[in-house]
DNA sequence: ACAAAAGTGTTTGTGTTACACCCATGT
DNA sequence: ACATGGGTGTAACACAAACACTTTTGT
């Protein structure tokens, strides 16, 4: 069945992005307002239509940029996966390739920009009424918080909700938010600083979670962890 | 930035197939020989467009049955990722959304179907001139078998290479076979009968391999394995 | 001095590896 | 009897969990 480029059944393409950071002590979603119809005044994941000369990580680059004002650079992002049921938006066929961004906690990163509606939100409280997610987006953000849970295990993901210089506490706290867990301080300890080319030292340290000053490091190269972090 | 229903840039949307199978000692891949331009003549995945009231796994398997005679329950078909770069399709912009289809070596799964231009190629063997494959099936083929053989790992995956009954040792071999890696069938033996749930009994036995009747073994209802099958 | 958090050492248990050994069949 | 592959037992080792203990700061 050769391909008739001139005849083939035309459909819309959207970036959704699960846009994901660890704030007060919370996993939270960064939703947005709908202004119009369908589901209006509902809350949904950021997104829109794919420009027809652009990459599609790109158009994710540029809807995160233009809703949230965040950059990449700032922002781990990457593939999720498509959803693509033939009546996921009412109006229209519509194909959405959801991307994840992890960011990290920045000071007042939405107040400033374009589309002021953007929140955050705590992903449990969301997803105990996924109803009140527009279109599909409850399943999205399910999977995407998945995606991201199962990464801490054997990625250096975790290290992209931290600023540019952490502690380990502080990436520790990332692991016990996003996964719900408690975890031993000093193992964890441990089994980070072991994992070759995970975190690289500084040689700065800070005082600032209180007692003894501890060591400040950067994001190493690995980009899989071996042995894995386990929950 | 409200979606405009009747103004947004069509897209057209394919399903593309990364269909693995065990063969003859080796990881093979499904390809077709394109009939007509572009790439007349060169090897691509099997795919095709997705129709308009169709739901993406379902285009998927409904081209994987044209052009191969594989249904669904014979096969294992997940979705991979999407490919959308501007110009991956010379005639129009073209977002294909990938699966990844596993089989077991079925008699002669091709022959009496459609598409006789179906062939199963060493997945070595066209990964080392990436070039001759149309599109960037080379790059989808890539992701594929990666996947492939990350899943191993810690999923049931392994058992859809395999008939519907079969022996400790043919389960094996596929391990040795997608991961190019020799295991020690003792360990490996004691690891997949104790993983909860992975395997049940069938009570009978086979010889089919010679040598001292092996238990023929069905895949149990656990998708996860705790703890993975490892490299 | 005390609280608080960072970081190290040690014990104990579990899972993996390597390999010796026995089992059940065909020839 | 012997070859072939199926399957079990076991010792050595690596790793993770639990937790006692020392270090370094602020108050």
């Amino acid at each position: 069945m050769p391909y008739q480029p001139s005849d083939f059944p035309p459909f819309a393409v959207t970036v959704d992005l699960v846009v994901l950071t660890v704030r007060e002590g919370n996993l939270q979603v960064l939703l947005v307002r709908r202004g119009g119809a369908p589901y209006k005044g509902r809350l949904a994941l950021p997104g829109g239509f794919v420009q027809p000369d652009e990459h599609l990580v790109d158009a994710a680059a540029r809807e995160l940029a233009e809703e949230t004002g965040l950059h990449l650079g700032e922002v781990h992002l990457e593939q999720l996966r498509s959803y693509g049921s033939p009546r996921r938006d009412p109006r229209m066929r519509v194909v959405s390739v959801a991307h994840l961004a992890v960011a990290p906690d920045l000071p007042e990163p939405i107040a400033g920009t374009d589309a002021a509606g953007a929140e955050w939100r705590v992903v449990d409280d969301v997803l105990a009424a996924p109803r009140r997610l527009a279109f599909d987006h409850a399943a999205i953000l399910r999977d995407g918080v998945e995606r991201a849970r199962a990464k801490l295990e054997y990625s250096s993901l975790a290290t992209h909700f931290c600023q540019d210089e952490f502690t380990v506490a502080e990436l520790r706290r990332v692991y016990e938010t996003v996964w719900g867990t408690e975890l031993d301080p000093r193992n964890f300890h441990r089994k980070v600083t072991g994992a070759d080319g995970f975190l690289v030292p500084t040689g700065r340290r800070t005082n600032r979670d209180g007692g003894r000053p501890a060591e400040l490091l950067r994001t190493g190269s690995a980009r899989r962890l071996n042995p894995p972090i386990l929950r």
